[in-house]
RNA sequence: GGGCGCAUAGCUCAGGGGUAGAGCACUGUAUUGACAUUGCAGGGGUCGGAAGUUCAAAUCUUCCUGUGCCCA
């Protein structure tokens, strides 16, 4: 197949991948192979591919392409995740724009609403994905609300529960006002904001004082509005200035609440007044506070709705004023906030900041402005309120354990192994994990409630909402509906009749209004991240014991990015550990960011996000995807630099001009996957050239070092076999194409190209299956093609010769170019003294010596006398100097300063290296080797500095 | 405040106890057969600062400065 001139990735890109998917190329049947498994990390089915993705996944299908050429049963799980909070927030924003709302349909509508969008709009990312090259496994694309997926998430928190491991807990969670539902720790990100910090007096009760005298208390808040349900004053046990009134109580301004004085060491006697209010339903400290002055989770008091409006506290002291407001200001209308710090001033209990002006003049303001570390929530934006509710938890401390000591044991190995303290450190201190989320997109949490069982007896609650205080049901926690009525048929066999069942009905009020002990199930779901922590196996199958699951899992490796760390990966492996009893994968390879030029993090709200389909589409996916391997060093983020994918598409292109050349010389593919024999000087050095940039690759991949690996095949491409190598042998076929040089020469270039595209298909695929099928009529795809294991012996003797050559050749050019000498001029050169490298090189490779050093004739002997330049070549073989006659071909001044500038960088070397060797201490201490390479330096600079004198000598 | 990084050529980055590397940019030069998305040649760095260890430090240690991220 004759290539066009010019290379054009858009019209190759979407034949092969096309090619390759319906041909089966991701996934070759290969029952006997050593498997190879990755997972890739699902995209949200919300999501669309960002420069982050392009990395990540450029990086596994560069793993993933080289496992399957090594013959490996290579397997790329590839699908998307349901995304819970994302999923259901871009149904709803439609239903937003179209006058509509979730609530207009019953959950089950919503929810078929929701697939709907995912069989319409979902999954644009997998599309894009294939843009980009990605070889993964599309025949068993999964979807994390996939059924069978479904099944594994079900067991897996049954069985959790079972364990103990799952629990329902009141506690203060991280509650997202907006969306309304609780989200994890890892959910929340604080971000410091300009706030104020107000001051107010809290009356001591009748009589109290202080010891100075006071009948007040001061605490300050940058909350004040949460002051409605305050339930204590904490001061420090060892500040004197309090310890009077610890036990006391103050009566709260405004709701008239009296509340007791504690003594507690979260007080900080540094911190302002020392005291400090204590708000244990709405601050995660003071709820800690709280529970130390002996409050129980049930009996403290919530002021806000889920929305964050002021609601009225069980005590009732909320004045009617405040019911209804939302926490702060929103929309210009000012909140509880404003209006509790505006009461609290009208009735002189605040205590006002006094600030300086400029001219020293003081003012007084209602607070002092501060910088807050305020909460936000990743996906509603909007602050998180401290909420006290029932939500589900995992124990993740006890599940960490395990993983903590694989990774300190070595069993997981984490790459780059600095990230290894910052997993310590989360894993060390883990939270439980509140895996409920008040959506209706999701894993519904299996759980069924009933009526509590009080000693026996059934306890019977006035219907209300789950975050009610006083009634916690008993859960029964099963696979099924069915498996749950059983086990509440015999919980409550008394209270029914003979053979008679519980109903099950969908909410709380209505299994209320029956007459029986009746059943609702959990109206919640679970966070996303539980289910995707199930991925390295719930995909191949599992809980069934599938042959994938036993033959892919363990994984072999899992690439992410550092961002997803304890989201994702840490999750992964305790429920690896959990359910399969073993670690998900041996190995993590972490990798950093892709950033803007300018360094910063890309950003929709910082409009400097790079689209990499608009880089493909510029430069072809080949580029864009050896971009990302040649940055990806490990440890450091990569920044954006589009010159640079350009430089890329120019090595794709010079590949592509490489094997236009081979066609016009009738080199075609290889017929053998071992080197051929070879005769030729510069065909065995080929051979070996091939021979180490492989083992270099294969040591890179073994490492992964991307980097270094795409390094190694881009010089060895271009510097290598393009610059020398088809140069080289160009001569050769000038001669007869029937001799053997010309027939060996097009065997070895055949192979030689073939090598560089195995090699070089991990990283470019489209490119290389395109030239592997230009090259001839192939039994198979490169993409299925078997990668080198060129075991050749190549003589030593020819290698030396064309580094020989090449060293030679380097030196005429540069002694050419700075003498003003025309590149192409043809020199007469004598070699008085000819190590036996040259000799036997003048004869095997005189044509190249003449083609590429251009020099001709070269005489054996001395050069007549006259004005020449001196021209070295060396190699390890040999080292020798040639004499140029320059008689009448150009100025002997500009020869005089070429001589000069080399003769001084011979004695700068020669004395420093002088200098070392006279150095008694260097001599006897340093390592061997290196004061014999010193030496041998030292006589290679000195006999310079010797020839170069000369040299100018005889110019005079 | 705690933790983890980074600082090497104009830019983006490798490297790493024994003469400093790549790509891009820059300078000069070349255009009758692979390739100007190119060839050839070249200029450019006291490896952030200070001290220490060592025969030898850009490399190891400590401190400092600047800068980024994570956690509180």
């Amino acid at each position: 197949m004759t290539l066009d001139t010019t290379f054009d990735p858009a019209s190759i890109e979407a034949r092969w991948y096309k090619h390759w998917e319906e041909t089966g190329g991701f996934r070759p049947e290969r029952p006997d192979a050593e498997p190879y498994t990755i997972v890739n990390p699902p995209p949200n089915v919300t999501g669309s591919l960002h420069i982050g993705h392009a990395l990540d996944n450029t990086l596994q299908d560069i793993v993933i392409r080289y496992e399957r050429m090594r013959g490996k049963d290579a397997l790329w799980v590839v699908g998307t995740d349901h995304a819970g909070i994302a999923t259901q927030m871009v149904v709803e924003r439609q239903m937003e724009a179209a006058q509509d709302k979730r609530t207009n349909y019953s959950r089950e509508d919503f929810v078929d609403k929701v697939w709907e969008w995912k069989a319409t709009s979902g999954g644009t990312i997998t599309t894009q994905l294939r843009r980009l090259g990605c070889s993964m496994d599309w025949s068993r694309e999964q979807f994390t609300m996939d059924e069978h997926f479904t099944k594994a998430v079900l067991k897996t928190f049954v069985d959790l529960y079972n364990d103990g491991l799952i629990y329902r807990d009141k506690r203060l969670v991280n509650w997202d006002p907006k969306l309304k539902t609780a989200i994890s720790d890892l959910e929340v990100e604080t971000q410091t904001i300009a706030g104020s910090f107000w001051h107010f007096k809290y009356p001591l009760e009748d009589g109290v004082t202080l010891s100075d005298g006071r009948d007040y208390i001061e605490v300050a808040t940058t909350r004040p509005e949460t002051m409605l349900a305050d339930m204590a004053v904490a001061v420090h046990p060892s500040d004197e200035r309090y310890a009077s009134v610890v036990g006391k109580h103050v009566v709260l301004p405004i709701t008239g609440r009296r509340i007791p004085i504690v003594a507690d060491e979260h007080a900080d006697p540094e911190l302002g007044s020392g005291a400090v209010k204590i708000t244990p339903g709405h601050d995660f400290n003071d709820f800690e506070v709280g529970k130390r002055a002996g409050f129980v989770a049930g009996e403290m008091l919530n002021m806000l709705t889920s929305d964050a409006n002021v609601c009225q506290t069980s005590d009732g002291l909320v004045p009617e004023e405040f019911l209804g407001l939302h926490r702060f200001k929103r929309d210009g209308k000012d909140g509880a906030r404003e209006a509790v710090v505006a009461r609290l001033k009208a009735d002189r209990y605040l205590i006002p900041h006094i600030a300086k002006t400029k001219k020293g003049e003081e003012v007084e303001h209602d607070a002092e402005p501060r910088q807050i570390a305020t909460p936000f929530g990743d996906r509603g934006g909007v602050v998180i309120e401290p909420w006290l509710t029932d939500q589900w938890y995992v124990d993740a401390e006890k599940l960490a354990a395990k993983p903590i000591e694989q990774v300190k044991d070595g069993t997981i190995e984490i790459v780059p192994q600095t990230w290894e303290k910052t997993f310590f450190n989360w894993m060390e201190n883990i939270q439980p994990w509140c895996v409920s989320r008040q959506l209706w997109w999701g894993h519904r949490i299996p759980a069924w409630f009933g009526p509590k069982l009080h000693d026996g007896a059934l306890e019977m609650s006035s219907g209300s909402e789950f975050s009610n205080k006083n009634f916690a049901p008993d859960p029964i926690v099963a696979t099924t509906e069915e498996e749950a009525i059983q086990i509440a048929n015999e919980r409550y066999a008394r209270y029914l009749p003979e053979g008679g069942t519980v109903r099950v009905h969908d909410t709380q009020t209505e299994a209320h209004k029956d007459l029986l002990p009746a059943l609702w199930r959990d109206q919640d779901v679970l966070d996303t991240w539980f289910s995707s922590a199930l991925w390295p196996f719930a995909t191949l199958g599992w809980p069934n014991e599938t042959d994938l699951v036993k033959k892919h899992f363990p994984n072999n490796l899992l690439i992410s990015g550092f961002d997803i760390l304890f989201f994702w990966d840490a999750r992964m492996m305790m429920m690896g550990q959990y359910n399969m009893g073993t670690a998900p994968w041996p190995k993590l390879y972490l990798h950093g960011l892709v950033r803007a030029a300018d360094g910063a993090k890309m950003s929709k709200s910082k409009g400097n996000v790079v689209d990499p389909l608009g880089l493909i589409d510029q430069y072809g996916a080949d580029a864009l995807r050896f971009f990302m391997a040649a940055m990806e060093s490990q440890g450091r983020d990569i920044k954006m630099d589009e010159k640079r994918v350009e430089g890329y598409r120019n090595f794709a292109t010079k590949l592509w001009n490489a094997t236009r050349f081979c066609q016009s010389n009738g080199i075609g593919k290889s017929t053998t996957i071992k080197a051929p024999t070879a005769r030729l000087a510069a065909n065995q050095w080929i051979i070996g050239e091939v021979q180490q940039v492989c083992a270099e690759i294969e040591q890179a991949m073994a490492d992964l070092r991307f980097d270094a690996a795409a390094n190694a095949i881009y010089q060895f491409t271009w510097s290598k076999f393009c610059d020398w190598y088809l140069e080289l042998i160009k001569p050769v076929f000038a001669g007869d194409p029937d001799a053997m040089p010309a027939v060996e020469t097009r065997e070895v270039a055949g192979w030689a190209l073939d090598q560089i595209l195995v090699m070089l298909h991990p990283f470019m695929p489209f490119i290389t299956e395109e030239l592997w099928h230009a090259q001839g009529t192939r039994k198979y795809d490169l993409i299925t093609a078997s990668w080198p294991s060129p075991r050749a012996e190549v003589s030593k003797e020819a290698t030396d010769a064309i580094d020989w050559v090449i060293d030679l050749t380097t030196n005429v050019r540069s002694a050419k170019n700075e003498l003003g000498i025309a590149p192409g001029a043809k020199l007469a050169a004598f070699l008085p003294a000819a190590s036996d490298l040259a000799s036997s090189t003048i004869g095997r490779s005189s044509a190249a010596i003449e083609r590429l050093a251009r020099l001709t004739p070269v005489t054996m002997g001395e050069a007549p006398d006259g004005p020449a330049m001196q021209v070295t070549a060396q190699a390890t073989g040999g080292s020798d100097v040639f004499i140029v006659p320059l008689e009448g071909i150009i100025d002997i001044a500009e020869e005089k300063a070429r001589l000069e500038k080399a003769l001084t960088a011979s004695q700068k070397e020669a004395k420093s290296l002088e200098g070392r060797l006279s150095n008694a201490n260097f001599v006897e201490r340093a390592k061997p080797e290196a004061v014999e390479k010193a030496k041998a330096d030292f006589a290679h600079h000195s006999a310079e500095v010797g020839r170069l004198e000369g040299a100018l000598k005889r110019l005079g």
